[in-house]
DNA sequence: TCTTGACTTAGAGCGCGCTCTAAATCGTAC
DNA sequence: GTACGATTTAGAGCGCGCTCTAAGTCAAGA
């Protein structure tokens, strides 16, 4: 099985059929096969990039970064160190993501001992 | 020192007036002091307030649930286990987050090792 | 043959979090 | 007194990433 309707396909990456679409027209998919009726017809190649846009995206690349991505990767092999370039600013950005997220916890950590101080004391009162 | 404009707090807070102003309007702050003008005067516990809900914001809490737990903080002491249950929710989608990042970041540096690889054997090749 | 439901398109609409505008007011420096 | 720059308000506008609409096409099943 190696073909599927935008819907299987929808099904299987977790996303609308909608949204396929929109990232079709966006640009960081091209080539989608068509059968008789015109309508898409995705390869597990397509599933497998998909699945890599939505890394990307769901690790906080905007779309326009990902185009520039997607038109590299079909311009052809020529350019990989572009692509390199472009993934390395991407993983500096995810990881200074991960710290803040990581700072931001030790603060919200800090505040709910805080809070548990408080509602125990609450307690011991009553 | 303990009063400041709204621009010396902008310029504290590294946020702009316009969003101290949006801040405050959605309900995130309230009793930020007034002088004779009508002019907004900051505290250092309003900066340190702000502090906190940039904290929140920044890991990804909605303005809908900095506004709830604003509420809550407003509404005295007595709801300190509300405070501790959405802190904790938060808690868990910062966690969340961050595994969803590593996993990203995983896939990522697969990838680039792919094209580092790549770009090896095209040097070799020459 | 007719209905149903998944698909097609271009384009509009939406939710979020700001971000800016316009017109007015105020305090300070000249 | 007057020019300037920071502030005030209500409300409009914007950028992003979807998400949905409307009108139409098509294939399969009753």
């Amino acid at each position: 099985m190696d073909a599927f309707s935008i819907g299987e396909a929808a099904e299987r990456l977790a996303l609308s059929p909608h949204t396929l679409r929109y990232y079709e027209r966006a640009g960081l998919l091209d080539m989608v096969a068509r059968n008789s009726a015109g309508r898409r017809v995705y390869t597990n190649a397509d599933l497998h990039w998909i699945s890599l846009l939505m890394c990307l995206r769901s690790s906080g690349m905007p779309i326009a970064n990902m185009k520039k991505f997607s038109n590299l990767v079909r311009a052809g092999l020529s350019n990989v160190p572009d692509r390199i370039a472009l993934l390395e600013q991407h993983r500096a950005k995810v990881i200074a993501d991960m710290a803040a997220l990581q700072s931001a916890l030790t603060i919200i950590d800090g505040k709910l001992q805080r809070y548990r101080g408080m509602s125990n004391e609450n307690q011991a009162a009553r």
